[in-house]
DNA sequence: ATCGAGATTGACGTTAACGTCAACGTTATC
DNA sequence: GATAACGTTGACGTTAACGTCAATCTCGAT
């Protein structure tokens, strides 16, 4: 079945090792039942072990995506809280925005070093 | 003049420490001309410490930064290196890509987290 | 001459995010 | 019931990217 995962069948789906897993839950990230010492993780710890690592992939710290990922859940606060959290998610998305427009500007970038390189290729065509 | 800048001058506008930059320049990402003892950076010096700057928001290591700072220079090799760089090119632009998708991902999901955070604080409209 | 503001070179300290053992428990299978 | 395959908890090691001194230099203003 699909509906339960050993800590060797996540870090072999993610490729990472067990020690990482072992290491986002030491830091809190992760909370897997426990089966005698042995963890067992359900498809809401394998998609919060997903949420991590596109974290990772986007330059977050396990700090940062640990947050992010509290923001995901239900609504558990009060005004003052509601609104801190608020003013949270729209830190991140200003966050994201920036890496939009640094990505933009890297895209072309690179599309400029292609057009150079391809254009070396070419005018040495058959030169060597 | 706004042709040459003091270390501090940098410092001070990227708002980093002179550690930092003095940092880049032992990992060989920076190599300002001398006057004396002291550095005195050019606009191109200037150009190549944002470069590292966006790679930075992005999550790029020094070392990724400074092999992506590498490509956008002229073509100075034979056929076998523009073909290497060509690949290599490419492989950033799919990591980009990536972080492109991912982004997307994380936006909606802020976006459904913002829409939720509002919803909480529009229900309890008053009820303090 | 000196004095303070900023610069330079070491050299050691720190934090995040794991890697790398070592020593031990648990199953299932032969 | 021994062995192999996988799991567990420490505990220490490692790397990147700086921070944090300390000692020295240098230079224009007083």
């Amino acid at each position: 079945m699909s509906t339960e995962f050993t800590i060797s069948d996540l870090s072999a789906e993610f490729d990472i090792t067990t020690r990482t897993i072992r290491f986002y839950e030491e830091k809190g990230l992760l909370a897997p039942r426990r089966k005698g010492s042995a963890r067992i993780y359900s498809p809401a710890d394998r998609a919060r072990l997903k949420l991590i690592l596109r974290g990772k992939r986007l330059g977050f710290t396990l700090d940062e995506s640990r947050s992010i990922i509290e923001m995901y859940d239900p609504a558990h606060g009060n005004r003052d809280q509601l609104h801190s959290l608020l003013t949270k998610i729209r830190e991140k998305q200003d966050h994201l925005k920036q890496q939009l427009h640094d990505i933009e500007g890297m895209m072309l970038d690179l599309q400029d070093a292609e057009e150079k390189c391809l254009d070396a290729l070419d005018g040495a065509d058959g030169t060597d």
